[in-house]
DNA sequence: TTAATTCTTGACTATATTACTCAACTATTC
DNA sequence: GAATAGTTGAGTAATATAGTCAAGAATTAA
């Protein structure tokens, strides 16, 4: 179930450039969003060929250039942007919606995994359809500022963050939707 | 967010092994197995090699051998398999509850796509690492019933399943969830 | 006992994908 | 017109995927 790199390293960019627009930067060089995030350079600007193909950010060329969104944050869905540099959310193809293929089973409509994986698809699809790049911003920089944490395009002292022995990588209360459900806005 | 061919083939076969079993076969050969579902009979073995190895499954060598289930199957949750043939659940490292890895993000705590790939690897996990292989069986076994469909290990006659034109790959009320649902013993 | 069936093991291969890097080019700004 | 920055396309090394092949060992039936 895994994301490729390009997807990951994608979406943390697109994530990273939403926020500098947020804190005031509009225009973002790959460069700067490669220190900023420990992504390799090159292979990041191959990666933007595809986010500005889709529309998804304008190029600013020359001195001071950069990227920069193609259109609002709140109007681009995460799963959008999965389906662009990762493929299809669906874990097996039979499942997936949006780029259905035909498997080698016998009988697709009596396939016990198939049944599975159009749940997990659609539980996968409940959470990156539903949440905006805004809102994925905005529940980012809302946890920053509670904990006084640094950023690249938000030049702070803090402390570094000290992880407790019993760390639970996947606590759903770190999650994106505990955090989202915590505003007072959004409840 | 695929699965690999490898974790597809082999829930596919473990699936149909397990309903062989429920349906009296207790002794599947690979053979079998590999026509019955239209899977690769060498990479099928080779799957079956880790599956045994983990104890998923016994082997009986000689003539009328082949491969009986290593455990009871409602003791057997869809989400080990996954982890065994597939790896981690979750689409980044730093999500993954049991095969957590740091990746490459500066500030782990703060990273959004972080936030929002645990509350994926939880959607994930509430599904697969809820239902066992057992139910899975079931559950197909009475589509089947239900839509008198044939099956390699249920000789009978039946028509072709006919695709309407208006067909959802991923319609939720085809998925595994509506069918459990839908039984009596489990409202 | 021998033949047939079936799994076991390990080696092998071909293709694709991943995760990059490099070099040459073009556009923009100071 | 030099410096900066993005663009393009080629290239590549490592890994994973998706298998195939052949020799061997266990079991059973004739
Ligand atoms: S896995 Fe696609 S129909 Fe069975
Ligand atoms: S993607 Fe792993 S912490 Fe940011």
């Amino acid at each position: 179930m895994k994301i490729s790199k390009k997807g990951e390293y994608g979406l943390r960019a697109m994530i990273n450039l939403a926020l500098a627009h947020e804190l005031g930067h509009d225009c973002v060089s790959a460069s700067d969003l490669a220190t900023a995030d420990n992504l390799p350079l090159k292979f990041l600007e191959q990666i933007f060929v595809a986010l500005r193909q889709a529309g998804y950010v304008d190029t600013i060329r020359g001195k001071s250039g950069g990227y920069k969104l193609g259109k609002s944050a709140n109007s681009i869905t995460m799963g959008e942007l999965v389906r662009l540099l990762d493929g299809p959310l669906a874990p097996i193809p039979c499942a997936s919606k949006t780029a259905y293929e035909p498997c080698s089973c016998p009988d697709e409509d009596h396939c016990g995994l198939r049944m599975l994986m159009i749940d997990v698809r659609n539980a996968i699809s409940n959470i990156l359809d539903r949440y905006t790049l805004a809102q994925v911003v905005e529940v980012t920089l809302r946890k920053i500022r509670r904990n006084k944490a640094e950023h690249f395009f938000l030049r702070k002292e803090a402390p570094a963050p000290v992880r407790g022995p019993n760390h639970d990588p996947a606590d759903p209360t770190q999650g994106f939707l505990a955090e989202w459900a915590a505003s007072d806005d959004n409840a």
